[in-house]
DNA sequence: CCAAAAGTGTTTCCTTTACACCCATGC
DNA sequence: GCATGGGTGTAAAGGAAACACTTTTGG
């Protein structure tokens, strides 16, 4: 076997143009039970007007998962830390961008209780859209933004399976009922909630149990305990998905 | 809600200095039962004589996927083409390179039947490491290597849990306790030969049955039947892995 | 014959699933 | 009381794990 030792120290900058690498990032918070993504509405050409995922450069100096973390907060005015961001993909095919070879590497954030856009003049750049509407084929995103938000809401789903993250959709002290319907409007499945109730108690790790109670809904019924996250990261065995039908 | 909109139409070169993209492989063999990753030996600073991975620059009109494709190919005389070849992760620490601000993409690669290195001077220059010598922290790779290393495997072990990659390491016929092999030595495992013939059998679309049978080995034994790759990609249910113990 | 590897049968155990049922609250 | 959602019980079905056993080869 014969290995070429061509290595970094090869570089030579004229003969390689320079890229530009950035991050993109795939907000996702639930509201009304649905899974909603935030986009941005652009105001330049090209794809004027249509919707793109907020992102920016990555810094001279800066790490990509720091890259993410600021372009997160200065993208969008959102005050929480976000519960979740993580790395999913990388897309660097040449034709990307119409403008210069951009590198975008491809991160996804949960944000719990995320308002929604308030109206007037900021709707118009930014909206928390359902991904049952980009599902359905029914909005087109800027660049190759379709594919990386299916990459992106692939990964959450998975993600759901066998980690605890879906904790982060909540807010710090939920139900097991809430913390049900965030699996059910990832996976648009109608989970049993008596088996869910056994299943993540028996977890161990999973939830933290609180001495509180939540107060009942408007329409009646038994008030459910309150939870908070707990010290595990893995579910195992995962909690798994349903067929979807 | 309020969004910024910067796109990359505000890039300036002069004010973010180019970056370098790379593709950094991971390509991965079994032999003797172990699992195993090519290493190549750097002949120049910075981390000389240390093992790093195989990679390279991404060209200017290349697409990532296409740019590991190549740089397998080149870097490594395999003449086989891989078995699979995927995208896992993007590291791009400020201070990962110490000669310029470097952005790498990681790919893994499953070759089958990867030949041994030859011995003679070859051989100082590629090796087939296996994956329990850098798990035992006995060699430490260039760079960020380790972690790059350690982040393919732990993809690797889990995709054969839910994907169909496993028979990608075996050669184009092959007998179910060939595919078992597979999974003990990417799994550290001794699954039941009984219980792992039954399940991939029954799992639809995973194998495809041959009406040859091989030939017993030395000592003996009952010939097997021989399989191919189903047209399946993923497997439901997944094979469960064992905990390791 | 025996050893070795392939492949099947069988039993036990555990998890999942479906759904009945009880509990605690608002109206 | 009645509706509503929280939470437990339970029985049936299905899959996993352990291992005995049969089959087919080489020596």
């Amino acid at each position: 076997m014969t290995v070429d030792s061509e290595t970094p120290s090869d570089y030579d900058p004229h003969a390689f143009p320079p890229f530009a690498v950035t991050v993109d990032i795939v907000v996702m918070t639930i509201i009304e039970n649905d899974l909603r993504v935030l986009l941005i509405r652009r105001a330049v050409p090209p794809f004027r007007d249509s919707w793109a995922l907020p992102g920016g450069f990555v810094r001279p100096d800066e790490d990509l998962d720091t890259a993410a973390a600021r372009e997160l907060a200065e993208e969008t005015s959102i005050s929480q830390e976000p519960g979740h961001l993580e790395q999913f993909g990388t897309y660097g095919h040449p034709d990307r961008d119409p403008r210069m070879r951009v590198v975008s590497v491809g991160y996804w954030a949960i944000v719990p209780d995320l308002p929604a856009p308030k109206g007037g003049s900021d709707a118009a750049y930014a909206e928390l859209v359902p991904v049952a509407e980009l599902e359905s084929g029914r909005i087109r995103l800027a660049f190759d933004h379709d594919r990386i938000v299916a990459d992106a809401i692939a990964r959450a789903r998975s993600s759901l399976e066998d980690t605890t993250i879906a904790t982060h959709f909540c807010p710090p002290e939920f139900t097991i009922s809430d913390l049900r319907r965030v699996y059910d409007a990832v996976w648009d499945s109608k989970l049993d909630p008596g088996n869910f109730q056994r299943k993540v108690k028996q977890t161990v790790g999973f939830l933290k149990p609180l001495k509180q109670t939540a107060r009942s809904g408007d329409k009646g019924g038994r008030p459910a305990g309150l939870w908070t996250t707990g010290p595990a990261e893995t579910l195992s065995p995962p909690l798994t998905r349903p067929d979807k039908g």
